[in-house]
DNA sequence: CATTCCCGCCATAAG
DNA sequence: CTTATGGCGGGAATG
């Protein structure tokens, strides 16, 4: 919308050519300043870059709506500073408090020009989405206009647009933007990640991803000789479903689907290598993936042996890229597998470990869906079928499609809004935004579940944190009975750690004592709402929607998605897919839809793992386990079905519109009962199978894994379409208990949820460490001028920078607050009892003290900046990945089994501990199950 | 040398 | 046609 957009790109395409100069300068706004030495030094070659000086100089001119426009020097100020620290220091974050001004501060040589060599890292990709993810807010209000305009984006960051859309695509691969035109984004931040999230999971497993990554590992580590071949014959008998490799992008119901145009375009890699990515980390047992396997899964077909090389390199590009944005996102983290043979790079998922599709669904309102339905799926079929991936199709984005879509989806929301979806926002606190709210409550509900404790946690106590990140590796892991919980709990902190991992443990789920606790805990935090069952249901199979998005200012409906969800399974009785849903109790998956079955659900979940006893038989279903045994039963299942159900295989010529359709009636209902059935029939066959399995996967198979055949996931219509997942807004009420319980419960609990962090992982100890923020508050005086003269919306990436240089980041042990700027209710860790000591991984390293946006409005009862701006401070652990910090985080999510973790430095963590390996494979994944 | 991954040419899709 | 997107790979910076 500036006008200044269209200059600057002309500009920078002139530029190209010339000299790389290009960007930045223009973009800085071209009005204001004068300033601009920086462009002559730009163009010099040289990567200098004088902006630091600009920047105090630059007047934040830009604002746009987005935030408001951030005077970029100081962040480019801020750039610098990491970017020089962390070079020699592997962590970035720990430096900053230097300071701050930007250039000479650090530099104690050059001033203000010192800046030349930036380093790549200045320039990084990942650096660039950090500071994007610092414009908005984690959870942002659905009210507000949460638009995104690239070349306001581009200009502000300074960076070519190339750049913007590389990282645009991924977040959009996590719907946490969703493209409305042209140059226009909606940015709905991490509010559906869970559920996308555990939709890819969904999908992955239904990919067999697991089963394919471990092939390839095994492969590669017995190199060629002897057995590839028959594994691999394995695989791709199975394979012919896997023949799909082409998904499609993997999209997310209701607020999402603005994208409708999105599709188009073969919508080839980024997006899509991205979920694919993503997915990988789900459904692998030790959350951990090695490039090159991920690589290889990618290019897909690839199924001859090595491919081109060129061909892997450029996809290990794209990966590195991607990986890149994730790990700004927080969701991994680089560290290095060691085998046998040498340390190969990989990443490490550390964003949430489960996501328990909450979703509602609200059984009611088939009615009018229906039909409406119908239209769509014909549409979206029709659809599907143009857009083969590869060749262009003519038709994607038909316009009448999109406005049937979404006039239907309009009709769709009105009719489902009121009832079920259950509205309740206690949010005194949530005036202005009940929709947000509902959407946190949700999001935390979520997570809590999930985490079970460790949202708590997270305010009060690290200790606590640990202890529940723990025993759900312990879970996945599945140590020995015998071995002791505390394994884990290494701190090791490196952040860029090697990670041994031997291949099999042979570990038996066992009930430690940690686990048990949790029960306890589920059940407080479930409290209200489950919503409905869960499952697969949610999400529906989605074509692309049509662009319909409604006011993007106004839009009130939040709840209607809710509604909107329906699930199919219902009819059915079982939900096609249901990831979470492993009750271990309920032999029959069947779930009424009643929503309380849900929570049962996912508190047995939860339960399970805990119950020792039943840790061990259900615990394969858990998580964990359960992709695989999905992957086996559909295995299995495809084989029968083979052509039978080639439908459900080739997802692509199904599209259904998850909206519209939702309702079972269609395929899905047909679906259903066929997974159901075929559920039963995997599921006597599984024992079998799984022996198989396990041979196949290189692990001795030591135990019999129980299944369950519940836990199997159908096969869902998946594949096909883009998958719409409903979003699980509707729960709210959720917060309030856990305000109470936390200390919190005074601020309005959105700030609470806004931590970035928060929603995903366990945090690791560091999280803590970070002294109240607000405390910080930069004062006016700050070196940066900017802070002290910032009058509303500063970019908040300017003040987490400048926080954090600061030297906010307090020491250890401090409390993790994220009290609003005013109040700064300090959560004081609530005293929960932490089983295990504090000490594991507490260090300080230096928390981040991170400032986000808030929605900008509404919340400004809550804190104010200085500049009377609503801000947020939260804690961040680690702020980009740097690999240098040294985080334990790793070390819990290792699978407790036999992974170790070498900090970057060298420096073994702290033993494998208990950590009971065999090292006969060098794999590391293990699988395990039981 | 290997790993990372930035840069930006240039093919395509959109408008 | 002009733009907007984004695949893709050279090759530079780093390790």
């Amino acid at each position: 919308m500036s006008s200044t957009s269209p200059e600057s790109q002309n500009l920078r395409h002139k530029t190209q050519t010339t000299t790389s100069n290009h960007k930045g300068n223009v973009f800085a706004e071209p009005q204001a300043l004068t300033k601009t030495p920086r462009k002559a030094s730009t163009q010099g070659t040289v990567l200098t870059e004088i902006q630091s000086n600009m920047g105090p100089l630059m007047t934040p001119t830009k604002g746009r709506e987005t935030g408001t426009g951030e005077p970029w020097t100081p962040t480019s100020n801020l750039k610098m500073l990491m970017s020089a620290a962390s070079p020699e220091i592997r962590n970035r974050e720990k430096e900053l408090c230097i300071d701050s001004e930007g250039g000479d501060a650090m530099d104690p040589e050059l001033g203000e020009e010192g800046e030349k060599q930036i380093s790549r890292k200045e320039k990084s990709l990942g650096l660039l989405c950090h500071k994007f993810l610092a414009r908005y807010p984690d959870y942002p209000n659905p009210a507000l206009n949460n638009d995104i305009s690239l070349d306001d984006v581009a200009t502000e960051l300074n960076v070519e647009r190339r750049r913007i859309y590389d990282i645009m695509n991924v977040l959009e691969s996590l719907h946490m933007v969703s493209r409305l035109a042209k140059n226009r984004y909606t940015w709905h931040g991490r509010v559906n990640l869970p559920q996308t999230l555990a939709k890819l999971r969904q999908v992955g497993e239904e990919h067999r991803y697991r089963q394919q990554m471990q092939q390839i590992r095994q492969r590669s580590l017995e190199k060629e000789f002897d057995s590839d071949g028959e594994e691999k014959e394995n695989e791709e008998v199975e394979g012919g479903e896997q023949g799909m490799k082409e998904m499609f992008f993997v999209e997310l119901p209701g607020v999402e689907f603005k994208a409708a145009s999105v599709n188009s375009r073969k919508d080839k890699s980024l997006r899509v290598m991205s979920q694919k990515f993503v997915m990988l980390f789900l459904v692998s047992t030790p959350r951990v993936v090695s490039l090159d396997v991920a690589a290889r899964i990618l290019i897909g077909e690839d199924q001859v042996a090595d491919q081109d090389k060129s061909k892997f390199k450029t996809k290990v590009r794209r990966l590195y890229d991607i990986a890149n944005v994730l790990r700004s996102l927080k969701l991994i983290e680089k560290v290095h597998v060691t085998e046998e043979r040498g340390r190969k790079p990989a990443f490490e998922w550390t964003g949430p470990e489960d996501f328990p599709n909450v979703k509602e669904t609200t059984a009611t309102t088939a009615t009018a869906k229906r039909k409406l339905e119908s239209r769509t799926s014909v549409d979206n079929c029709a659809k599907n079928l143009f857009s083969s991936p590869g060749s262009k199709r003519s038709f994607t984005r038909h316009p009448s499609l999109i406005k049937l879509a979404k006039s239907i989806q309009e009709d769709r929301r009105k009719i489902n809004s009121a009832p079920t979806s259950p509205v309740k926002n206690d949010s005194s606190s949530s005036e202005f935004f009940p929709t947000k709210m509902a959407q946190l409550a949700a999001i935390c509900k979520i997570q809590l579940d999930q985490q079970s404790n460790k949202v708590v946690d997270r305010t009060p106590k690290p200790a606590v944190t640990v202890t529940e990140a723990l025993s759900a590796h312990q879970q996945k892991a599945a140590k020995k009975p015998g071995a002791p919980q505390p394994p884990v709990l290494t701190p090791t902190e490196t952040r860029a750690s090697t990670v041994h991992l031997t291949p099999r443990a042979q570990f038996t789920p066992q009930p430690t004592g940690a686990m048990s606790f949790h029960p306890a805990q589920c059940s407080p935090l479930i409290p209200m709402l489950l919503p409905q069952h869960q499952g697969g249901g949610p999400y529906a199979i989605y074509m692309h929607p049509s662009s319909f998005r409604p006011h993007p200012l106004t839009r009130p409906q939040p709840t209607s998605l809710a509604v909107r969800s329906m699930t199919f399974e219902d009819k059915t009785g079982r939900s096609p897919s249901d990831v979470t849903v492993q009750g271990h109790s309920s032999a029959t998956n069947k779930l009424p839809t009643s929503s309380p079955s849900a929570l049962k659900r996912v508190c047995s979940e939860r339960t399970s793992e805990e119950s020792p006893s039943k840790a061990k038989r259900i615990d394969p279903s858990t998580r964990d386990t359960s992709p695989k045994l999905c992957d086996i039963l559909q295995a299995r299942l495809k084989a029968r079905r083979g052509g039978l159900l080639s439908s459900r295989p080739s997802p692509r010529a199904l599209h259904l519109d998850p909206e519209f359709i939702n309702t079972p009636g269609s395929s899905v209902a047909v679906a259903a009962n066929q997974t159901l059935e075929q559920n039963l029939e995997t599921f006597l066959e599984k024992e079998e199978k799984v022996t198989t399995s396990d041979s196949e996967a290189g692990l001795t198979p030591v135990r019999a894994v129980p299944l369950n055949p519940q836990h199997l996931h159908t096969e869902t219509l998946i594949p096909t379409g883009y998958l719409i997942p409903i979003s699980q807004q509707s729960l709210f009420s959720y917060k309030d208990l856990h305000n109470t319980e936390g200390s919190k419960a005074s601020t309005p609990t959105y700030n609470i949820y806004h931590t970035p962090t928060a929603g995903s992982r366990p945090p690791p100890i560091q999280e803590f460490t970070p002294t109240s923020l607000p405390l910080h508050r930069p004062p006016p005086s700050s070196p940066f001028s900017a802070q002290g003269h910032r009058f509303h919306s500063p970019s908040p990436a300017i003040l987490n920078f400048t926080l954090q240089n600061l030297g906010l980041i307090p020491g250890p042990g401090s409390v993790p607050t994220c009290s609003p700027g005013t109040a700064t209710t300090p959560e004081h860790p609530s005293s929960m009892p932490s089983p295990l000591p504090p000490h594991l991984g507490l260090h300080q390293r230096g928390g981040m003290v991170f400032v986000k946006p808030m929605s900008p409005v509404p919340v400004q009862h809550q804190m104010t900046g200085p500049g009377g701006q609503p801000l947020t401070l939260i804690s961040l652990q680690q702020m980009t990945t740097p690999k240098g910090t040294a985080l334990p985080q790793h070390s819990f999510f290792h699978t407790p089994l036999a992974t170790m973790v070498t900090t970057s430095h060298g420096h073994t963590a702290p033993a494998g501990n208990k950590t009971v390996y065999i090292p006969q494979r060098k794999l590391d994944v293990t699988t395990e199950d039981t």
